[in-house]
DNA sequence: CGCTACTTTGATCATACTCAAGCCGAGTGG
DNA sequence: CCACTCGGCTTGAGTATGATCAAAGTAGCG
């Protein structure tokens, strides 16, 4: 199956300067062929051999790291354009599943290791990309360590909308993972949204997926 | 001036896989001089142009980010033999302090825009450090959202261990910095140390800057 | 000494968690 | 077509963890 919705999603979802038509698949010889995972299905797992590195073609991934007793962080949602899978080391030290339906394309992963017989520009993309981990990850730890539940969420909603490109939101993601992400529990981000939502500032579909910023100014003045 | 302390905490204080006689600025030509700062002094600012890396030679650095309001984050320390200061964009993301006395080197960023005509292991140490940074970034980020005010001290303490390679830990930053770095207030980070040393696990020197772990099975069933 | 900065300790409080129940939409089978 | 179930989401009540406010202790340094 390859659910229409979440498609439609991910094809208005590029990341910031990268055009997707021009690097997808087709057009890089590079790149293996695009594999369709399904929901919470895992592309690597923590601890795996690092031997490829992935790019998103439709859908949206999400990489965590869970601890022993089931408490699970999620370190970043990535879209289409996104490369993920970038590691220093010999293994994976998070792990990657599809939040839906998503289509990944993948490459060996060569490009630092024997930096003069590859793509230069793929090289040089991949770096970027890690860089561009790295500037989010400092970020999101601010997020995580001095934000209250509030901010929190108002700072979520923001960064999807600017992602999204466009008024509503839909939501790929579940309440579990959006808690995941923010460091909060399931329940504390549903009262959150709802009082958001009495406030007046966004507006919540029956299927409660949807989500439309009715004021954005007072969400940016709640974010912090 | 040039506090011996510090000095000396940080002299046996180099990170992993890197040799820091080896690397040492005196062997690069590359390399900018080694200057000094002071306690506290700014090395480089958020939002300030990103035209240099630099590498600490001796003491500690921390990286931050800062919101309005005064809430402070910090991402990272860094030590002896570490490179900070490396971006993707044209300006700095986060702020850059000494802990303490500290002598940084400094050279012209160049490595990654113009790959061809520079030192290719320097290129290539400063992508690694990128990605050691994020791999440090993401399993920050699941102490900072899932692991509660024990945990996060017990691993920082181990953390700290590992990196100062003896039993004892001179602490060379102040509790506030601690609980920006952990995402706590600096009284819960000074009820946590007092709480180890009731039961033993740890050792308060008197002037409570150096640690001794006593029972360090102890610390890591709590780290998690 | 006595100031200052840092740390510890105590009492109280609030934010977000836990536990629990109910709701709603989607899918399933009678 | 309707009842049923299942998963995900919401709502409520009570609680606990860590924050806040306040004060006292301690080291370093003039």
């Amino acid at each position: 199956m390859y659910s229409s919705a979440a498609i439609a999603t991910a094809s208005r979802a590029f990341p910031i300067g990268i055009e997707p038509g021009a690097t997808s698949a087709s057009a890089r010889p590079v790149l293996g062929p695009l594999r369709h995972y399904g929901k919470d299905e895992e592309i690597f797992a923590e601890g795996a051999p690092a031997s490829r590195y992935y790019k998103v073609a439709a859908g949206v991934v999400r990489t965590c790291k869970i601890l022993s007793d089931g408490r699970r962080q999620i370190s970043a949602f990535h879209v289409a354009g996104d490369i993920f899978g970038i590691e220093r080391g010999a293994e994976y030290r998070v792990t990657a599943e599809a939040v839906g339906d998503a289509m990944i394309a993948s490459f060996r992963r060569c490009s630092l290791e024997e930096p003069a017989d590859i793509d230069r520009g793929l090289a040089r993309e991949v770096v970027a990309t890690a860089l561009l981990n790295l500037e989010r990850a400092q970020e999101h730890m601010i997020l995580l360590g001095r934000k209250s539940a509030t901010e929190k969420v108002a700072t979520f909603l923001l960064n999807m909308a600017k992602r999204m490109e466009g008024d509503a939101i839909e939501l790929p993601m579940s309440r579990s993972d959006i808690a995941d992400y923010l460091g909060l529990t399931i329940e504390t981000v549903s009262r959150t949204l709802t009082h958001f939502e009495r406030k007046g500032a966004i507006e919540l579909s029956t299927a409660r997926r949807t989500i439309r910023l009715r004021d954005e100014p007072a969400l940016r003045r709640l974010e912090s």
